[in-house]
RNA sequence: GGGGACGUAGUUCAGUUGGUUAGAACGCUGCCCUGUCACGGCAGAGGCCGCGGGUUCGAGUCCCGUCGUCCCCGCCA
C-alpha cells in the first residue's frame, strides 16, 4: 500500500492503486502523490526513460484513480523528505493506467484548510479522502471491535432487537414508521432498546450487549445526533459494582485502540455532591471544585451585600486568569444567563476594601494563588421560606456556580491550560456519578417526572417515601461521565411488579394507563423476571473525544446537519401521493 | 420554539461613509521548466455578492422578510 512503503522496500516492485492526490509536473521530470487509505508516496515519471508514459503522466490530474507499477527507490540523500512517513522512498514507475479520471472536485483532499461544513456533507465522499477522517473512521471500527471483543470474553452475547418497534410516549419524540397494512397505526424507532434488553434477562439470557442505533426525534447539538450508536448492555443478578467493572473494562479496551492506557476503578461521586461541589451533574474534573466559603462572611457581612446568610455562598476558582478589566467582567456576566435571586460578586478588590477580613479569609479557604480568578455566587433574600423554596433557591445557586464554572474555564482555557493534551490517561477524567434523585418535578406540568427512566429501581430503604415525599427517593441509577461530556447513563431495574406499578402510579399513571403503554412489559414482569440492571454509553461520543474532535459530525460517515438533514442524499424528501394513499396517510398543506 | 454568528469566484476570505469596470490567495485552463514534495515562472478564464421585496439618482454595503450552515438555551425518560 502507498502510505507502508519504506526504505527496507528499496529494490521491491511494486503494483499501487490509488488517487492523485498532488501532482508536481517540471516539464521532462512528473511527480505524483499517490495516496490510498494508508497515506501517501511518490512516483516519478521520467520523460527521458519512458516518454509514452511520461505523456500519459501529464494528462493526468487531481482524484484521477491511477494503477501504477513502478520499482521502489531509495531516494538520494539530498531529496529525503522527512514531512511524510515514505519521504525515504519513491516509486519509479514503469507502467501507468489511469482507472477513472475526475471532474475537479469541490475542494481537494490534499487541502490544509477545509471547507465549509455544507460543502462537506454534501461531497461527504469527498470529505472522508482526507487523512483526518479516515482516521476517525478507522479508529471507530477498531474501537467497535475492541469492544465487542471484550464484552464476549466477559460471556455477554450480542443480541440484536427490532428498529420497528412499539411507540412509548415517555421520553424524546419517536420518529414514526407508518404501517401500509394497517392504515392509521405506525412502528416506532427505538430511542434504546431499553424494555427489549430487559425481555432478554426476563428469557435467561443473563449476560447482553449491542452496539445498536437509537433514534430520537429531538433537536440537536454539536454531540447529539438524530441517530446515533449506542453500546448497550444488560445483566441478570447485577450490582452496581458489577456494572462498573464491566464498563472499565470495555473502555481500558476501547481506550488501548487509540493508544491511551486507562487506570481503573474510576473515582465515584453521589449527585448531591456533585451538586454541591460542582453545580453539575456531570463534572469536568479537570479544575477545581467548587468551594463553599459561607463561614468566611459573617451574617452582617452578608446582610450588607444583600445575601441571604441561609443560602450557600460558593466561590468559583479559575487558576492563572489574572485580573480582569471591568469590561472582561462586564462580558462574563453574558456569559451566564443570570437565574433569579442569584448574586454574582466578581470584583474581590472592590469587596476587600469593605471586608477585608473575609477575603483575606476566602483567600485561605480556597487555596487561591494571586493570579487565580475568584468569583463568588450567593443568593439573594428568598420571598418564600419554606423548605421547599430554599432548597430551590441553593440548588440555582450552584448551578449558576457551576455555568460560570464551565463558561469561564472554557473561555479562559488558554490561559489555565487545564484542557491541554498531553497524551496520557491524565487528559481523560473519567467519573462515575450515582445516587441520582429517582424523581424530578416538572414546574410546567405540575408532576413528577421520571429522572432516568420509569424501570429504574429505587433504593431499597426509600421504596417508603415513593407516594409521601418523592422527591427525596434516590434512584440506582448511575452516569459515566468524561471530562464533563456524559457518556452514559443506566441503573438497576425493578424486577418486582408490585414496585413497577407503585412507580407508574407516582408518576401520575393510572393502572390502566400503565397497562394500556407498556401492558406487555409488565406481564413479562410477572413471570419470573431475575433481577436485572445495565448501562449503555454513547459510541460516538467514545470516538470523538478519543478522536480529538468537536463534533460527532467528524466521527460519523453520513451525519445529518443541525436542522436533521442529509445534505447528501438530500433526505428527508416528500413522497409521492401513490405512497401516501397506499398508506392511508393525508399530508396538511 | 428562542437567542447569536455567518452567507461575495470552484474553495478560503477582503471589500472603507452607499458612488466608476467587485478584489486577493489557493484551485482551474494554456504555455515554459529534469529533483520537486504547499514546486516555480508567464498568460488566461471564472461572479444571480443566498433568495425576495423596500429605501435611494445610485445598494455587495442601509431596512424588512425569507432560505441555508454553524453554536447555544429550551428540548433530549
Amino acid at each position: 500500500m502507498c502510505g507502508t512503503l519504506r526504505a527496507s522496500d528499496a529494490g521491491k516492485t511494486v503494483t499501487l492503486m490509488g488517487w492523485v492526490n498532488r501532482r508536481r509536473d517540471l516539464g521532462n521530470l512528473i511527480f505524483v502523490d499517490l495516496r490510498d487509505r494508508t497515506g501517501l508516496v511518490q512516483i516519478v515519471i521520467d520523460k527521458e526513460s519512458n516518454p509514452a508514459l511520461h505523456e500519459k503522466a501529464s494528462r493526468v490530474r487531481s482524484e484521477y484513480v491511477l494503477a501504477i507499477v513502478g520499482n521502489v527507490k531509495k531516494r538520494d540523500d539530498s531529496t529525503i523528505n522527512k514531512n511524510v512517513p515514505t519521504g525515504e522512498v519513491e516509486i519509479i514507475a514503469h507502467e501507468l493506467r489511469v482507472l477513472n479520471d475526475s471532474k475537479t472536485p469541490p475542494f481537494a483532499p490534499s487541502d490544509q484548510a477545509i471547507g465549509n461544513e455544507e460543502v462537506r456533507l454534501k461531497y461527504r465522499y469527498i470529505d472522508m479522502r482526507r487523512p483526518e477522517m479516515q482516521a476517525n473512521i478507522e479508529l471507530r471500527s477498531k474501537v467497535s471491535l475492541a469492544i465487542r471483543k471484550e464484552l464476549s470474553s466477559h460471556g455477554f452475547l450480542e443480541i440484536e432487537t427490532p428498529f420497528m418497534t412499539r411507540s412509548t410516549p415517555e421520553g424524546a419524540r419517536d420518529y414514526l414508521v407508518p404501517s401500509r397494512v394497517y392504515p392509521g397505526s405506525f412502528y416506532a424507532l427505538p430511542q434504546s432498546p431499553q424494555l427489549f434488553k430487559q425481555i432478554l434477562m426476563i428469557s435467561g439470557f443473563d449476560k447482553y450487549f449491542q452496539i445498536v442505533r437509537c433514534f430520537r426525534d429531538e433537536d440537536l447539538r454539536a454531540d447529539r445526533q438524530p441517530e446515533f450508536t449506542q453500546v448497550d448492555l444488560e445483566t441478570s443478578f447485577p450490582t452496581q459494582d458489577r456494572v462498573f467493572e464491566v464498563v472499565e473494562a470495555f473502555l481500558v479496551a476501547a481506550f488501548r485502540e487509540a493508544g491511551i492506557e486507562l487506570k481503573p476503578p474510576f473515582p465515584r461521586m453521589k449527585y448531591d455532591d456533585a451538586i454541591r461541589k460542582y453545580g453539575i451533574d456531570k463534572p469536568d474534573m479537570r479544575l477545581p471544585e467548587i468551594t463553599d466559603v459561607r463561614e468566611v462572611f459573617t451574617e452582617e457581612n452578608l446582610n450588607a451585600l444583600s445575601l441571604d446568610p441561609l443560602l450557600p455562598v460558593v466561590a468559583v476558582r479559575i487558576p492563572k486568569v489574572g485580573e480582569l478589566s471591568r469590561k472582561e467582567r462586564d462580558d462574563n456576566k453574558q456569559l451566564v444567563a443570570s437565574k433569579p435571586g442569584v448574586k454574582v460578586i466578581d470584583d474581590l478588590k472592590r469587596l476587600e476594601k469593605s471586608f477585608p477580613d473575609a477575603v483575606t479569609k476566602l483567600r485561605a479557604t480556597v487555596e487561591a494563588d494571586a493570579d487565580d480568578l475568584l468569583v463568588i455566587v450567593a443568593g439573594a433574600p428568598t420571598e418564600e421560606r419554606t423548605g421547599l423554596a430554599m432548597r430551590k433557591a441553593a440548588e440555582a445557586v450552584y448551578t449558576s456556580a457551576g455555568a460560570m464554572r464551565l463558561a469561564l474555564t472554557q473561555k479562559y482555557k488558554d490561559k489555565h491550560g487545564a484542557f491541554n493534551k498531553t497524551g496520557t490517561a491524565n487528559d481523560y477524567r473519567f467519573l462515575w456519578v450515582t445516587d441520582f434523585p429517582m424523581f424530578e418535578y416538572d414546574d410546567k406540568d405540575g408532576r413528577w417526572n421520571a429522572a432516568h427512566h420509569p424501570f429504574t429501581s429505587p433504593h431499597e430503604e426509600d421504596f417508603g417515601k415513593l407516594l409521601s415525599d418523592p422527591g427525596a427517593v434516590r434512584a440506582l441509577a448511575y452516569d459515566i461521565v468524561l471530562n464533563g461530556t456524559e457518556l452514559g447513563s443506566g441503573s438497576i431495574r425493578i424486577h418486582r411488579q408490585d414496585i413497577q406499578k407503585q412507580i407508574f402510579n407516582a408518576l401520575g399513571m393510572t393502572d390502566e394507563e400503565a397497562r394500556s403503554r407498556f401492558g406487555f412489559f409488565l406481564e413479562a414482569l410477572e413471570y419470573g423476571t431475575p433481577p436485572h440492571g445495565g448501562i449503555a454509553l454513547g459510541l460516538d461520543r467514545i470516538i470523538m473525544i478519543l478522536a480529538g474532535a468537536d463534533s460527532l459530525r467528524e466521527v460519523i460517515p453520513f451525519p445529518k446537519t443541525a436542522k436533521a438533514v442529509d445534505l447528501m442524499v438530500d433526505a428527508p424528501t416528500p413522497v409521492s401521493a401513490t405512497q401516501l394513499k397506499e398508506l392511508g396517510i393525508a399530508v396538511k398543506g
